[in-house]
DNA sequence: GCACTAAGTTAGCCCAGGCTAACTTAGTGC
DNA sequence: GCACTAAGTTAGCCTGGGCTAACTTAGTGC
């Protein structure tokens, strides 16, 4: 399965947009609105950076900005934005159940996330509430 | 924490190397040698890249190479390439625990492994070895 | 031993995502 | 209302990691 590869670069292209939208979400509900300085701090680049990013987030129809401006989300941001958010939470209390402290819990999380399934969050989400699958019972093999 | 993006940013530049570090002792383990072509099959892009993805490997010194003969890895490479297949066989022995099919775990496995520290590995194989933490028992606040 | 094929190489291109340096704009103080 | 500062922008550069096209080399058949 050489796919396996083409998805996981797949799923690289768009992490930065992801990390983006959740992190703009994040800052107009905390602030009111999001600056590209607000972002240049939290992700430790520099202006210009966000200016970059920001540009392909607007060709690619997740945010609205204007010179001189505060950016923000489109619909399609926030929705991707909501579903990253959720995802990242699920992630991060389920290392943290898993015994991991944390800190370690936050950087992991930031990395894996954007390489979670579907049907890996939906695991993830199993255990957390109704705890770690007793022996083998099936594995149920999904079709992929 | 937004060192917290520096870090992930890091471990992503060596992604790449760990997976054909990882390849190529497969590889040659299987087949005696590793052909560019191998590689270039394996992760599905064309003879040029592995090329170039070779160079790269060969300045870090990973692996050695001579034109047109087969790509042999260092005892640096060996080492990466021994810490990396571990890591990912545990990764998706976790995943398959989990109750993810095992399609599932091969894909979100190749993306995951690079950001999963050595502490939430850790966290892993005891899970996998002695079963799921009852309560929280502690978590224990390692000083990272 | 020559021709053909498969493998490998080289040059030149593209985009993502970083950077610096130099500039412009907006907002505040006085 | 002007000056200063903080924020934002623009231009130009770099590296990683992809690509195509055209070439060279190695190995095989006959």
């Amino acid at each position: 399965m050489d796919e396996v590869h083409v998805r996981t670069r797949r799923d690289h292209a768009s992490e930065v947009a992801e990390d983006y939208v959740e992190a703009i979400a994040e800052f107009a509900s905390n602030y009111g609105s999001c600056r590209s300085v607000d972002l240049a701090e939290h992700f430790a680049v520099k202006p210009a950076t966000v200016n970059n990013t920001i540009a392909r987030l607007v060709r690619d129809g997740l945010v609205t900005t204007a010179p001189y401006q505060p950016v923000s989300l489109t619909a399609k941001g926030r929705k991707l934005a909501t579903k990253c958010k959720q995802r990242h939470e699920v992630v991060i209390e389920f290392l943290i159940a898993m015994g991991v402290d944390s800190g370690t819990a936050a950087v992991d999380s930031e990395g894996m996330e954007h390489h979670v399934s579907k049907k890996t969050l939906e695991a993830m989400k199993r255990i957390l509430t109704g705890g770690w699958p007793e022996k083998s019972n099936g594995t149920t093999p999904s079709k992929d």
